[in-house]
DNA sequence: ACGCCAGAAGTTTTT
DNA sequence: CTTCTGGCGT
């Protein structure tokens, strides 16, 4: 047996570099793992976790976060392969949260049968919220409210505190509305993304038992992607290991990209003084791409300068040249990459190996158009998408409903979907009723009898209000049947057969959801239906990807971080767009944002293996409206050496001197200042108000003749001075 | 109560 | 170019 045991630990270690090597035999004590990219990080994870379970550990002593469920499935995989046991946890800090808040639910003052809401459901509460705190909603965009309140949260900021700190009227507002907000949520028994960590964090900060019993019951502590975590998952961390310390963090500063939510890359680098003895492991050696791959990107990212330097190396080959393609249009940039990806398709190569990355969703559907025409089989990394699908959100809306009967925005859903011949009127008077007693909608809905003015409703109210406890007696059965019950009694299916006459996709939809269903019970055969609603509430984009589907990858840059692929497609490749920025609020964009911008550019280049092309096209829609733009300066620092320049579009290139889009400073900067008087080809003329040189680019802001306000970086802005006398 | 139409509004990235 | 909203008509 220990002779077993002993081989087994050979060959988790047998094929590791030597940084590596020392990473999966630290056991005890914190660890860092410092791992550029493609440096073997997920084998590292997987064997230390592995030798762990070998060694010092049983593995139900072993607990490892990932960054999404995918990652955690995948990791799960490996570890079984390698012979260790089913035992082990591993998941998401938001799965790890949910499932802690699900079993203490009594001692954070939880009702065991909390709903998780989803982006949307969140949103609603935010405008009722705003509503609520005598704001209007014309002023007050739910969806800026709500961003405000998840920073607060991420940053482990309560309410209280946050209307504590409010120092204007604005602010105040917006703790008013925060305040309402968490009120709201409490009252439906319901919890935001946010919350699953930031309850999780203040349970083991107020819970010594607690903490003491679950840090030893977790004795190894693993997590992935660090440089991702917020101050809530950080003190989740921290709670988990104040005692043994056996912590292992792996991450790369380098691949920070989720600054804008929460996430502080300073957790990654202060690593070290948080836990003064760790061992740190650098992992440099790149197995992943080829060495003109690997310098192209490390080009990008040494122009950061908030960095800790770090140099990656391979011993792969040279590889063939990066290339930088312009186009015209995004059409002519999607026909392009569909004409590439045939031929490698005509020359062998497996859809799989393909991916296009782009910065935000909205540009994958020129992509999608192009494959289509094309013919060619492709996977858009948007699980959410589905379930975001009206028709499956009706399902849901019972569901949650049925476990969790204070979820009023699941019944405003449910309750006349299918038309029930309950409307707004009688919403209203079921609310007032529900208001007036302090009770949930459902509630009021059972007491319909009482409810004053119903009239004709009462009985259609009663009949759903029935309907709900029916389908309530199933509410114990296994998911799979419970969905299509719930499907069958309620209508939905019947109206769905319907409708499918004209178009079948949402009966395809639900019936893919039963089908989704009846897999996550298979995977877990005792699971009930609240575990499947959480699992789907925090399912990610990339959770939906396969590999081995046969199909090209098409994904944003967020999402691609962790995967690799023999060939890559970045689309984009232009100022405003990756680095992306905010029209107008040019002056918004820091020092700080920029980095990230270029960290998403590395990342994305990174995941190279063989081939990268980075593609940018001179025009590009924006709201409908066809627009110039800038070549990214990512492109710039490539430089023309050892890149392979492609031109599609053959008219002259526009970033030629005279220009006004060439990126450069006008000649006649130095007479530039507050109060110069401008042109602008559309705005007409306007006076300069602002003007703040930075490091690297200049700020400019104008106050125009209709009094309207303008921020440019000025490189770019199609402004030219205007003299005071050629005006008169 | 519900459907339709016109007008406005708005677009990062995600658990 | 879409997607949502709100108002109006049935």
């Amino acid at each position: 047996m220990i002779g077993r045991v002993n081989r087994d630990i050979e060959g988790l270690l047998a094929d590791l570099n030597s940084p590596q090597r020392t990473a999966v035999s630290h056991t005890e004590g914190p660890l860092l793992v410092l791992a550029g990219a493609g440096s073997g990080k997920t084998r590292v994870i997987t064997r230390r976790a592995a030798y762990l379970a070998c060694t010092v550990a049983k593995p139900s002593e072993v607990l490892a976060i990932t960054f999404t469920n995918k990652a955690a499935n995948e990791m799960r995989q490996r570890i079984i392969a390698l012979g260790v046991g089913r035992e082990m946890t591993i998941c998401t800090f938001h799965a790890l949260g949910a499932r802690l808040l699900r079993i203490y639910h009594d001692r954070a003052d939880l009702p065991a049968n909390f709903t998780i809401y989803d982006t949307d459901d969140q949103r609603k509460v935010v405008k009722e919220a705003i509503e609520q705190a005598g704001l209007a909603t014309t002023n007050w965009s739910p969806a800026a409210v709500h961003s405000t309140i998840s920073r607060a949260k991420n940053y482990m900021q309560t309410a209280r505190e946050f209307e504590e700190n409010a120092t204007d009227w604005f602010q105040r507002s917006m703790a008013k509305a925060f305040l309402i907000y968490d009120r709201l949520l409490t009252e439906r028994g319901a919890l935001d993304f946010d919350d699953l960590l930031l309850k999780t964090a203040h349970l083991l900060r107020i819970d010594e038992g607690l903490r003491r019993s679950l840090e030893s019951k977790y004795r190894y502590l693993l997590i992935d992607e660090y440089q991702d975590t917020n101050e809530a998952q950080y003190v989740i961390s921290h709670m988990l290991t104040r005692e043994h310390a056996n912590i292992c963090a792996t991450g790369d500063p380098d691949q920070s990209i989720y600054g804008w939510r929460g996430a502080d890359i300073g957790n990654i680098l202060h690593f070290e003084e948080d836990y003064p003895s760790a061992k740190v492991v650098r992992l440099e050696q790149n197995y992943r791409s080829t060495r003109r791959i690997l310098a192209a990107a490390d080009r990008v990212i040494a122009a950061n300068i908030h960095r800790k330097e770090k140099t990656l190396w391979t011993e792969n080959d040279e590889g063939p040249r990066v290339r930088v393609v312009e186009c015209e249009d995004a059409n002519e940039e999607a026909a392009w990459i569909a004409e590439q990806i045939e031929r490698a398709a005509r020359d062998g190569a497996s859809l799989a190996d393909l991916a296009v990355f782009y910065r935000i969703n909205a540009m994958s559907r020129a992509i999608e158009e192009a494959l289509l025409r094309a013919g060619i089989a492709y996977q858009v990394a948007r699980g959410t998408e589905f379930y975001n699908r009206k028709e499956i959100k009706d399902v849901l809306a019972y569901l949650r409903l049925l476990i969790n009967p204070a979820d009023d925005i699941a019944l405003l859903r449910a309750i006349n979907t299918p038309a029930r011949g309950i409307g707004a009127t009688t919403i209203g008077r079921l609310r007032h009723h529900a208001v007036t007693a302090g009770i949930p909608l459902m509630n009021a809905a059972k007491q319909a009898d009482s409810v004053p003015g119903i009239g004709r409703a009462l009985a259609r109210v009663r009949a759903f209000a029935a309907l709900m406890e029916e389908l309530d007696q199933l509410a114990g059965q296994p998911p799979r049947f419970v969905v299509e019950q719930t499907l069958r009694r309620s209508g939905l299916y019947a109206e769905l057969n319907k409708e499918a006459e004209v178009t079948s996709s949402p009966l395809d939809n639900v019936n893919e959801l039963i089908n989704a269903a009846a897999d996550f019970q298979r995977e877990r055969p005792e699971a009930t239906l609240i575990d499947w609603l959480e699992h789907t509430s925090l399912l990610s984009d990339v959770d939906s990807v396969e590999s081995g589907r046969g199909a090209v990858t098409l994904m944003t840059l967020h999402a691609c971080k962790g995967l690799e692929f023999p060939v890559v497609f970045m689309i984009g490749l232009e100022e405003g767009t990756l680095p992306f920025s905010r029209s107008g609020e040019a002056n918004r964009s820091s020092i700080e944002d920029e980095e990230e911008e270029r960290r998403l550019c590395f990342v994305g280049m990174t995941r190279a293996k063989r081939e990268l092309n980075m593609i940018h096209c001179r025009y590009r829609m924006f709201r409908g409206v066809e627009t110039r733009t800038v070549r990214s300066d990512f492109l710039r620092a490539l430089g023309d050496d050892d890149i392979d320049r492609v031109n599609l579009s053959g008219e002259p290139s526009p970033h030629r001197k005279g220009s006004p889009f060439r990126g450069q400073l006008p000649d006649d900067i130095e007479l530039w200042e507050v109060g110069s008087l401008v042109r602008h080809p559309s705005r007409g003329l306007g006076r300069v108000t602002l003007l703040r040189r930075g490091l690297k680019r200049t700020h400019v802001r104008v106050s125009f003749q209709d009094g309207t306000d303008q921020a440019w970086v000025l490189e770019f802005a199609d402004l030219t001075r205007v003299d005071y006398d050629e005006v008169e």
